[in-house]
DNA sequence: CACAGCTCCTGGCAGC
DNA sequence: TGCTGCCAGGAGCTGT
């Protein structure tokens, strides 16, 4: 599942292979994958168009058509692929929903649980006008975060995951971020204090900067742009390692929801009762 | 305002 | 071996 570090790198990804070229064509082979205008529109309107700008907005990658935008979200299991050219056994696979033709690249988007949608919009807010701050942004301070998570009484998880609120954040990164800023998930928001959201905002930052650096996760589907898998499921501390040692204290890491979300955390680091 | 529950979708897995 | 059925999960939606 992708989240803001995996985006992240499809996006530099695609940015390095496709900025300046020229849109071809748009095949649409299942319509459903178009979520705004109809499928037959986006074929129809964006080839002939340049590709000068390549950005992430939370876990939206934006690719600048001038004058449209065009917006995709991978959700679960979508992948974005650049390949030179026609690529027979990308074509052949029924989890390949459409592709765009470049002038010397083509690029193929495959979604085995067809969550993902794009959108082609003239106007930018009109995709991303209802998230939230962006996590590594400058914007993004502790008092900002303090400010987030002070009017809402909610559970932390379910808080860091809304994206409008907090654009970017997944069920894997809020998990290793509360773990590194030893916080319950279940911990209500507007209880923690200065220090703990202060360690919180520290976490948050840390843990996407590394996972990027990393080049993302790769639990089962994630790939860059290149089909390359990600190294940082090697580094997490406590995502799907239930019962396995803690990388602080050795204590067996726990299995329980939170907002209906799996969650992961390690319940001697992670005490639910503030400190006194 | 908060949140539980449902929907979308299909590979993977448990149970028989 | 092969079948059935259940689950995960991001986000949008409805109902409480």
């Amino acid at each position: 599942m992708p989240e803001l570090p995996e985006v992240e790198r499809i996006a530099r990804g695609l940015e390095q292979a496709l900025l300046g070229q020229c849109l071809k064509g748009v095949t649409v082979r299942w319509p459903g994958v178009v979520a705004r205008p109809e499928a037959k529109a986006l074929e129809e309107r964006l080839p002939g168009h340049r590709l000068e700008e390549v950005r992430r907005r939370g876990k939206m990658i934006l690719l600048r058509f001038p004058p449209w935008w065009l917006a995709i979200h991978l959700r679960m299991t979508g992948q974005l692929q650049v390949r030179p050219g026609r690529d027979p056994s990308l074509e052949a696979d029924r989890h390949v929903h459409l592709w765009f033709d470049f002038d010397h690249t083509i690029l193929y988007y495959r979604d085995m649980r067809k969550f993902g949608r794009l959108w082609l919009v003239s106007d930018l807010a009109e995709a991303t006008g209802q998230l939230g701050l962006e996590p590594l942004s400058p914007e993004f301070t502790p008092s900002a975060l303090a400010r987030i998570l002070k009017t809402h009484r909610r559970q932390v998880k379910p808080l860091l995951l809304d994206q409008r609120l907090i654009a970017g954040l997944g069920n894997i990164y809020v998990d290793e971020s509360l773990w590194r800023a030893q916080l319950h998930p279940l911990r209500l928001a507007h209880t923690l204090r200065d220090e703990e959201i202060s360690r919180l905002h520290g976490a948050i930052q840390h843990v996407l900067l590394q996972a990027i650096d990393h080049g993302g996760t790769t639990l089962r589907d994630y790939r860059d742009a290149h089909d390359e898998k990600g190294r940082h499921q090697e580094a997490l501390a406590v995502y799907g390692r239930a019962g396995l040692p803690c990388p602080r204290c050795g204590a067996p890491i726990v299995y329980i929801r939170a907002g209906g979300r799996g969650t992961h955390l390690c319940p001697i680091c992670q005490p639910l009762a503030p400190p006194k």
